[in-house]
DNA sequence: CGATCCGGTGAGAGCGCTCTCTCAAACCCT
DNA sequence: AGGGTTTGAGAGAGCGCTCTCACCGGATCG
């Protein structure tokens, strides 16, 4: 294109390119289109046509006949600082990543007051072609109401309770294992969790992995319930240290809420990790800028989203594609705030990323 | 609408609406469109059919025959981490507030290789009504380009050499102004700053603007350049303090980077605000989150964001509208790492916020 | 009482594209 | 050489909507 940004004095249609060519309109479609069967001499034709006139097809007329939008939205929860969370920019990265292969475009949507009436209006409208849903809110409809309607939809991490819904997550009782493993391993026994919030599924299966790790490897455990904020984490280690004086290590749900606890952990006068190992999840970029930086469970965002992303395509390509699950491992991150072991039995300090592709209903 | 969600079985068009209301297409259209000049009655039975048959206007149909696609899209420069960066989520938040109100949708667009094609496409194709460009690259061609073209299209930020384009941006001169007085206001003489990227209008800003305040209250400058990262604050800090080991005041022109040279003023044993006093620029999530917390310059991003969102909207609406620049007033929001001084003559601590609207080009 | 106006409705022409179907021409095989 | 197959291009019918324009009946006015 010679100048691709041309005033768009006049319009330019395939009609007039075609006229330009000395061909029909259905072959100047065909060539761009890329449809293969076309002659070479016509096509070069066309496609000098096309330059000369800057034809640029209009897309909605062509969204109108094939019934695509090339667009899928990226549904966040409500909530104001939602965007601030460093993981939306992780998902967010992923997911435009998956995107720019194709022309898809990426619609961000949070579901405030009607959201929820517009995403299906949008849908059904065929100006959106199918949804990611980020953290919607555990109990809302959105996710059952479009899986029932059989818009293409995906989900981050598994569903609140079981249902047919293709969705990746990281294997929350490997990473909770790694965790306990780690802390054990560095001979911790007064051993605590913040939790993230108990609602949610990675709250629950966080908590619970945690403490089964723990169980198997002979060790109690003592929980508050934070709600995977960072202001949540700091109350939580505030609470924590008033009600249990004399741990030796804290799991920390998520990296945000580590960021918040760990200033109250040194202002009551712990140090980390001498007084007290903490470990988080996520390997956030809260995580290196904590002091100390965090050792924590990573969860390969970016992959998972890419891959989130490219589970949507396909249903969006194949309606009757089957429902998947991904489920990504997580590895532990060592830093500072939990270093290695002098008992170097650990083969816990890292485990092998990779994926597991189980074929859902 | 009883069952938004159902399955889209059949496809339900205007004119099976107007079928099972005994109207025609046009009233049908004029109802969904809500024209006022339709009967009462006839319009209630046409409210009817549409809630009977599930009706849902076609969106690409209709912006085929408006010419309006009803997206927006959001630009950001290619990068990693862009997305990691605190900013983008305020920004995302104010455009997504503003639109809200609308039925735009959002659309985010990372330049990659082949990006700027296919936002132009995306422009002259229909599918874009306009763009919002954020801190894409300094010498980037697009602005140009879009405006050239005519395509509604603002500017985060004035523009890096002068240009016809509607921006907003903070008055810089005054958040420079901001923070020099307060520094000298706390008895502060060697004086230092660490800039943002120089070949940015931002970056220069806020450099000369700091500079020339500081020479109106007759004090000297050395600076050292970053790049507005965390990275680039905390090596510039470095350099800052080999090469002058005797300042006693930091402004750092973005609290990221303040963010990164904070721990490194601890390492090389300066207290803050005893030894050295810092003020960053933002009031950014970091600075609040900074040990210690950050004084710094706000800027209302927020409310930036939606007011170039507005703008964006009334040149889709208007192609001859006149083109703005906004100016919004920044303010200091003082916390630990230069707290309120003794001499308490500083009325510079707070300023109005509001803005300046300069009818331009 | 006829001309005028006006609110309210319907008919119909597109918007610009894709895609099926048709058909002509070129090619192959016995 | 003739029939069948393949290749490639064109004609034309929509996709579902908006919007102009014509029309019609009733109210208004000279």
């Amino acid at each position: 294109m010679p100048d691709a940004a041309r005033p768009p004095t006049r319009r330019v249609t395939l009609e007039e390119v075609a006229r330009v060519a000395g061909v029909s309109r259905a072959t100047v479609s065909r060539v761009v289109n890329g449809v293969a069967s076309v002659d070479q001499n016509i096509r070069q034709a066309v496609e000098r046509a096309i330059t000369t006139t800057g034809y640029q097809p209009n897309l909605a007329a062509r969204s109108l006949v094939t019934r695509r939008a090339n667009a899928v939205a990226l549904v966040l929860p409500d909530g104001d600082d939602v965007l601030g969370d460093p993981f939306f920019g992780r998902v967010l990265t992923g997911v435009l990543g998956a995107l720019s292969a194709t022309s898809t475009h990426l619609v961000l949507v949070k579901i405030g007051p009607g959201g929820r009436e517009r995403i299906v209006a949008d849908l059904r409208g065929g100006r959106l072609d199918g949804a990611i849903l980020v953290h919607t809110n555990h109990n809302d409809p959105l996710a059952r109401q479009l899986t029932a309607a059989r818009f293409p939809v995906v989900l981050w991490g598994r569903p609140p309770r079981p249902m047919p819904i293709t969705h990746v997550d990281v294997n929350q009782a490997t990473g909770c294992a790694l965790a306990a493993g780690h802390l054990v391993a560095l001979g911790r026994n007064r051993i605590a969790t913040i939790t993230g919030r108990l609602d949610t599924p990675a709250g629950e299966d966080r908590l619970t992995g945690f403490r089964s790790a723990l169980a198997s490897l002979g060790r109690e455990l003592v929980s508050v319930e934070g709600a995977f904020t960072r202001e949540s984490g700091r109350s939580a280690m505030h609470r924590l240290l008033a009600e249990h004086p004399d741990i030796d290590a804290v799991f920390i749900a998520s990296d945000l809420m580590a960021h918040g606890a760990l200033p109250v952990l040194r202002r009551h006068g712990r140090a980390v990790p001498a007084d007290v190992a903490v470990v988080g999840f996520d390997d956030s970029s809260a995580a290196v800028h904590c002091d100390p930086p965090l050792t924590t469970v990573r969860q390969p965002v970016e992959d998972m989203a890419a891959e989130l992303t490219r589970q949507l395509l396909r249903h969006i390509n194949d309606p009757a594609a089957p429902r998947n699950t991904v489920i990504f491992e997580p590895t532990l991150v060592v830093r500072q705030s939990a270093p290695h072991g002098e008992t170097s039995t650990s083969s816990v300090d890292v485990a092998n990323g990779g994926l597991l592709d189980q074929s859902g209903g």
